[in-house]
DNA sequence: AGATCGACCGTTATAACATATCAACCCCGA
DNA sequence: TCGGGGTTGATATGTTATAACGGTCGATCT
């Protein structure tokens, strides 16, 4: 799986994609994909880049699908919880899954310049880190990998 | 290196140890490790626990070191720019650092029932991550590994 | 149909975390 | 003794996130 975000590629096929399979994914799982939640994700695939709930919410107000901040959480929660979205730490912000559909355990290159986000592969549970929380006797639930640098546009 | 903080060790030793670390680090390099820094690292080591800001300032607060939430996140500034203290994202915490002086890339082992916070080695640059940033022309300058889940007390 | 339940949404208010700004202070070296 | 860098004090404000409560709507049971 190689990292999705600084390649160029057809995006309004990358957005007409994802949300088809997420509507697939929430009709076989019988969840609600209610229009808020929809949008939400809609308005996180429009760029792969992260973006706040209150940078989120200005549109949604505009569109009459709801004015306050939990709403726009609500919505980000259940994206999260359901593998649509991330959550990058690192910058208090969200995300559109990029690898939908299949099981990962994401890391994610944040250039710390354009602030556009890709996501690639953690395989850090195996690794020494791994070991280490076993010898610990540590159970690991959820991984954060987030990695601060410059893409490859902002480094030239 | 082993994880630091679900062990049983001197706490008291651990604790006079790194501010002895700390005053000489901040010797050699010119750095002023004032009354207030001083003062915010030895709260943070009082316990392997991660601290907020706002869980500082009272105690400072009390011993007229500063009331306001700028003195605070200051002194939380100038210990992490300086390796002293590090920064736990999924926490909007801070923790001091176990590994006082040595170069090191932490990964921390994070209970989120009792709230402890181990410190680990991260070994991630050199892996797959590590290979597909390169591969993808991403400038790695900064890595946040946090691993959520439950540690031996908590786990029994 | 009416009762009931669960999931979602709207709204108000507030909590928790963080920073901008400007003035005052102190030490040190020119 | 003057000036500059770094630190602190104080006020105000910005940003991110949640608690709490009530209303709506559709599904299900009787």
């Amino acid at each position: 799986m190689s990292p999705i975000g600084f390649d160029h590629h057809d995006h309004t096929r990358c957005i007409s994609d994802t949300l088809a399979t997420a509507d697939a994914h929430c009709a076989e799982e019988g969840l609600q994909f209610t229009p808020v939640r929809r949008r939400v994700l809609e308005i996180l695939l429009a760029e792969h880049r992260a973006m706040g709930a209150y940078d989120i919410l200005p549109t949604l107000a505009d569109e009459g699908l709801g004015s306050q901040p939990p709403v726009v959480y609500r919505a980000l929660d259940f994206l999260v919880k359901n593998g649509l979205a991330h959550r990058i730490e690192l910058l208090n912000a969200y995300i559109a899954c990029a690898h939908l559909g299949r099981a990962h355990r994401p890391a994610f290159l944040i250039c710390r310049d354009c602030k556009l986000v890709a996501e690639a592969e953690n395989e850090l549970a195996q690794g020494q880190l791994g070991e280490a929380a076993r010898h610990a006797g540590f159970t690991i639930e959820r991984m954060v990998v987030e990695v601060e640098g410059l893409c490859p546009a902002c480094a030239a």
